[in-house]
DNA sequence: GACGACATACCAACCAGTCGGTATGCAGTG
DNA sequence: CACTGCATACCGACTGGTTGGTATGTCGTC
């Protein structure tokens, strides 16, 4: 493992706790095992470093959503619903251990760094492109109107970023069940919109 | 007008513009025209600073929201769909000028100050809780069963802080029509949970 | 012996916070 | 009314530590 690889995931790791301005180079080669100039030598600054963290968290929430077994559910809508189940299932423990990289980092990086803002909503777009073919099939199956598949892929990523700063704001001991209160809701609006009688919960 | 109210309108700006971590005392105090004698004479801290703005930014959404016209609805739904319409209208131009204070503040200090967590949460809170009646009437009206009011409640919330997260991933140009968007699953969600006939759209 | 992958030493700018000081107002006292 | 005592509001130079970033050197490998 080289030492890009140990300050990519030291940065997935701090900047999920304590953000991406607060964590400074200092912590990052700390908390990876390296040096200052082992930094320097891998990112042109502490921007690119913001912009290769994103780009390594898309790969690798990608790579894992891609590879989740619902994809094998024959019916599209329960894809689409084992996406959210499998979503709420990985909310444990912790804020800094199921929150998102991308939309930490956006929430103070939009206006200052363009590079590190765009990276971010790739990576979110990343995820609702991944789930938009399926809803477009389900939609189609089940005769929905009055949005699009896009826009209903976009808002499963809204709520779940929104539930993300609602379990910040609560204490660690309420965080986890506070962000899978709010995905039981996206779930139930998917229910409702698509007129199925369900039989998962939660 | 005091310093220290000078302090608290530069902190809700720059704070929403450039988040905590990011905004020095030095910015403060120039936003502010004054000096950082004075910002120390009123917070004991940057910390107390954060602190003293989440409850400032609670007391002034909390008194807006309070005064709007959407109370004098005679049905308890059309005051929870009237909250949210009146949202929708809220967001308009860049994400800096309709985004959350205590949304954005609570993802960087969550871990690091205990009691800027604490005055986010409850400026959160307190958005849900002003909302929580009339959404427990209009379930008894309608018969909604399967989740509770303080939960529906919360989840406003949730929506609309993601879609903030949302929109700052966007392009400025882009951003009022992507958070608007959002909010207008979340208003469909409520329909479809209280099955009304829809009059009202974007 | 050239080159990529690091390490060490260092720097100017900036950071939160301190401190000695001034201006103003107000309550008490003679 | 004049004077004293003291609190509040504010000023701005200063400090010690931290910041992102650089310059230079060393080591192993092809």
């Amino acid at each position: 493992m080289t030492a890009r690889d140990k300050l990519l995931e030291a940065a997935v790791k701090l900047i999920r706790t304590n953000g991406f301005a607060a964590t400074s180079v200092d912590q990052l080669c700390g908390e990876a095992g390296v040096t200052k100039g082992a930094f320097f030598h891998h990112f042109a600054s502490k921007e690119a470093l913001g912009v290769a963290a994103a780009d390594y968290w898309s790969a690798s929430t990608g790579a894992f959503f891609a590879g989740a077994p619902f994809h094998h559910y024959p019916r599209a809508i329960d894809r689409v619903l084992g996406y959210l189940d499998l979503r709420i299932a990985l909310i444990a423990g912790p804020p800094q251990s199921f929150s998102c990289v991308a939309g930490t980092m956006v929430q103070e990086a939009f206006l200052s760094s363009e590079a590190i803002r765009f990276a971010c909503a790739a990576s979110i777009s990343g995820n609702a492109d991944a789930l938009e073919p399926d809803i477009a099939l389900a939609m189609a199956e089940a005769d929905v109107a009055g949005t699009t598949a896009a826009s209903l892929a976009r808002h499963v990523q809204t709520v779940i970023q929104g539930a993300f700063i609602l379990a910040k704001a609560d204490g660690e001991a309420e965080a986890a069940a506070t962000a899978r209160d709010a995905l039981q809701h996206l779930r139930r609006y998917f229910t409702l919109l698509f007129k199925i009688e369900d039989h998962d919960a939660d």
